[in-house]
DNA sequence: GTCTATAAATGGATAGAC
DNA sequence: GTCTATCCATTTATAGAC
């Protein structure tokens, strides 16, 4: 029952985390959410940041998954969109961590270098994925546009929730489709008059 | 000497508060560091989102200020330039707001219905600047696509600050004028062969 | 206006019994 | 593994003297 009642904090700290943020949920919040006594949860884990960091590892695990490049050939993209759902999934499922980011960040050093690390691997992706529509003679672009794209794709991606909720957005499911047409749109100027418009015409279906 | 203390009182909260994260700075902290007692500091406030929603006004006064738009003509893209200095300037200088907004919004319902009216008006701010440069001839874009490139320059606005942090960017100061370049070279796509080149060099010049 | 003193509540964390 | 009991530190906030 040791790996169970471990495992049972980390699903309740998860999801009260999502659902009302890290910095309103304490370890009692927790202990009484489970039923179970704080000291018991001080035998699991030793503190607060010990139950973040367990959570960050799942995160990083899922990003790392949803980032990976398709095997040996360039993407297109259709591999784009299909990315881009992987990562605002596992965006959403670990969404406290964006909420609070900055302040997780500086509390704890080794999240800080965890996280920066995604994102230059994202941000390698991102541009991975624009140097093949460049490539594939589809997308125009300057070099520093190019790398403007990139990172503003990071952005879009790592905030759009926070931006949702600051817009006093209700629906916070629907805004992961928001943000994946924010993203798929991004790209659209730079595209050919033909991939430009059909881009348009699949995000407008998208929305609704 | 009482409009002298509170306004002290004021001031050192948006320093410290901006220096180590709103959530980090406590009222005692606050008195410490004015060298004054919690109890005077109790006595010139309700209470520690007191002192945020006056400091929020401030911003909110600066903010406004820095949306206006220019008199009875259409801007153009020098217009933004300048305009967006002012904005990042206003961010930079309540950047505590920012650093953890989902938070403090919560917490504070007048905040939240505050800062979504900045955010509405400022989209459209955003939105009347694209249709300038559309009518002025030197944009192309779809309606979906200047609605996209509206909310991005509001995205990247609001929470650059945030991912240069987490990025791990050290020279904060410098990340203002990154974020400025970041900005317009997100609209450079949409323009006309000239004038995207011409802002090409503007930003590549401006960055170092 | 400002201070001292302190209440009241909370959150993090541990010791020791079972 | 789990619980009870409790400690310690922090934070907010107030009462009452000066």
């Amino acid at each position: 029952m040791a790996r169970q009642t471990r495992q049972r904090i980390l699903d309740a700290s998860l999801s009260m985390f999502n659902a009302q943020g890290e910095p309103n949920v304490t370890t009692n919040h927790i202990a009484d959410e489970l039923e179970i006594s704080p000291g018991n949860l001080y035998y699991h884990f030793r503190n607060k940041d010990d139950i973040i960091e367990q959570l960050f590892a799942g995160y990083e695990a899922r990003m790392d998954a949803a980032l990976a490049a398709p095997e040996g050939r360039l993407p297109g993209l259709e591999d784009v969109w299909l990315q881009l759902h992987l990562v605002f999934e596992c965006i959403w499922d670990y969404r406290f961590l964006y909420r609070d980011l900055v302040d997780i960040l500086t509390r704890n050093r080794r999240l800080r270098m965890r996280f920066a690390r995604i994102l230059k691997r994202a941000d390698e992706r991102s541009r991975d994925v624009m140097r093949g529509l460049l490539q594939a003679g589809i997308m125009r672009a300057s070099r520093a546009e190019l790398d403007a794209a990139a990172t503003n794709i990071l952005v879009i991606a790592t905030f759009w929730l926070n931006y949702a909720a600051a817009r006093g957005e209700h629906d916070e499911r629907k805004s992961i489709r928001d943000g994946i047409v924010q993203v798929m749109l991004s790209i659209a100027p730079f595209l050919r008059d033909a991939e430009r418009l059909h881009l348009n015409t699949l995000t407008g279906a998208y929305r609704d």
